[in-house]
RNA sequence: CGGGAAGUAGCGCAGGCCGGUAGCGCAUCUGGUUUGGGACCAGGGGGUCGCAGGUUCGAAUCCUGUCUUCCCGACCA
């Protein structure tokens, strides 16, 4: 059978196997652009579902706006347009016809040029802020909460399977608000939605803190981020939230009449997490025998493979068995499946399992009906241990909370090694190149300085952390005054 | 977008330099034996050699273009 390739031996080929051959994603013909297969989409709609609970809990409501943004609309917040500029799709025209000199071929039809060129949304404020407009003339009318579940385009020059693609599935939250106060306070508040997901969902833990001027979102006073560092040592943000200001308000003309019957622009917010938390999950869990998911997310939390033999009688008893203890953990809410293909046999549907990264797989055969027990393995651990077909159940749901747990600890426990302080340059290159993770050092705020660490180490400051403690001391490159410490990290 | 590599059966690859019947392993199908960590025997099926031009009596092979993917870089909130 194929075998996979190891992080060792090269960590960019492992994810691209785990991704394809955990039957996450394929290739498509189209440049820059994935196909996600139905496991890889299982898994992203357990996390939509999670987020979107989430999302309604705190009040927001789902909308849907246009793919395509007029030109003229796009380029209104200055910022903004400028920023997503080099990476945009743009429709030119709008239907093809025969070519004339090469049957049955197609032409771009010149004849159907577009008037104005339609921009294939990279992100949406710019359409939903002119749509805002027309929805708000008063205080009464706001907040407004919504969320939209959609793709956006993104053209970049080199991609990696959900990482980084030229389309990829997303929801992006845009809040309008009275006041700077309550717009601050969804940002954190949403910031927050994201942190606990991933977390206690994912099992991934998270820094939460606040981008640099140069990290910043195209448009927005203020970008709140989570990271979260992958096994490579290299940092990946996992969702952002941005303060708007009242940026776009004043370029789309967004005002409302307050109580006072004063005219004023509206505060704005906007925050997005990716498909892109799916390759997240693969390099932060995953091992070299395939992905680990955490069970609270994973399409498939436990798996029953029989183990047969010559005697039909006990092959009736054992799926006799697993049927009931399928619609027992069905019962429970436990995503189950009895895998009783018969054209494979255990030792492939073991290794098939542990590829597709099940938490828990029960073996069943007609030696542990004999002792009322089943075999019982931990894809987290790989431990395999007997259990008492009596109390299986309570056994299981123990297992899946645990599995979960152990996630989030083994990776807290990661991060804690490889988060570390440099208190100069030397220490800073060398905890850089050795050991990689987050580094924690002083900086002198200007975004000169920012740039040129990064051109000399390609590390780049993932966040100034929120919960933060003011410290005095010399910038590692300038040595100039720093009143904090940032994170630094290589990332994705 | 620059540098490197690759595209031949579903998957992994050989063949290519030196043009002449398209091959191997795995998978698949049929029959049988099997089943506690990727089973075995026997028989069978499956390929416009990424695509488009060109050279040639003849192209997987040589030439040109083009598309797609991977790795490195630039770019990328």
């Amino acid at each position: 059978m194929s075998t996979l390739t190891t992080r060792q031996q090269d960590y960019s080929q492992w994810y691209n196997d785990l991704i394809l051959k955990g039957g996450l994603a394929d290739y498509s013909s189209v440049r820059g652009c994935m196909v996600i297969k139905p496991y890889g989409f299982a898994l992203w709609e357990n996390m939509r579902d999670q987020l979107d609970r989430m999302f309604k809990e705190t009040g927001h409501q789902n909308a849907y706006f246009p793919l395509f943004v007029p030109k003229s609309l796009f380029e209104a917040e200055e910022k903004n347009a400028e920023g997503f500029a080099k990476e945009c799709a743009v429709v030119t025209h709008y239907r093809l016809k025969a070519d004339p000199s090469k049957k049955g071929k197609l032409i771009v039809d010149p004849a159907a040029k577009l008037e104005e060129e339609l921009v294939v949304r990279p992100t949406s404020e710019a359409i939903i802020w002119n749509t805002y407009k027309g929805w708000i003339q008063s205080y009464r009318d706001l907040p407004i909460l919504i969320n939209q579940w959609a793709n956006v385009v993104r053209w970049e020059m080199r991609t990696r399977l959900f990482l980084r693609t030229a389309e990829f599935l997303w929801q992006e939250g845009h809040t309008a608000h009275a006041t700077k106060e309550e717009a601050l306070a969804e940002t954190v508040k949403m910031l927050d939605v994201y942190a606990h997901f991933v977390e206690e969902f994912m099992a991934l833990p998270v820094v939460k803190g606040v981008k640099t001027a140069n990290e910043r979102f195209a448009g927005a006073e203020d970008t709140y981020c989570i990271e979260a560092l992958m096994q490579d040592g290299k940092a990946l943000q996992a969702g952002t939230s941005h303060f708007l200001g009242q940026n776009f308000a004043k370029a789309f003309d967004v005002k409302f009449a307050a109580k006072d019957n004063s005219m004023e622009y509206v505060w704005a917010t906007s925050w997005g997490v990716s498909t892109r938390l799916i390759g997240a999950l693969v390099m932060a869990h995953s091992d070299d025998q395939g992905l680990v998911l955490p069970p609270r997310i994973a399409p498939l939390q436990v798996v029953i493979v029989p183990i047969y033999n010559k005697d039909a009688i006990a092959r009736e008893k054992i799926d006799k068995k697993a049927a009931e203890l399928v619609q027992a953990l069905k019962e429970k809410g436990i995503r189950v499946q009895f895998d009783n293909d018969d054209s494979t046999r255990p030792g492939w549907k073991f290794a098939e399992h542990e590829l597709r990264g099940v938490p828990i797989r029960i073996a069943l055969g007609a030696r542990d009906l004999e002792n009322n027990q089943v075999e019982i393995a931990r894809r987290d651990t790989k431990e395999k241990s007997q259990h008492s077909l009596d109390g299986l159940l309570d056994h299981v749901s123990f297992l899946l909370t645990d599995i979960q747990q152990n996630l989030f600890n083994r990776a807290s426990q990661f991060r804690a090694e490889m988060t570390n302080e440099a208190n100069n340059w030397d220490e800073f290159v060398k905890l850089l190149d050795e050991k990689g993770g987050f580094i924690s050092a002083h900086w002198d705020g200007s975004p000169e300085t920012e740039e040129k660490i990064k051109e000399l180490t390609k590390a780049t400051i993932r966040c100034i952390p929120i919960d933060n403690k003011p410290e005095a001391g010399k910038c590692i490159l300038t040595g100039m005054p720093s009143s904090q410490r940032v994170l630094f990290a290589r990332a994705y």
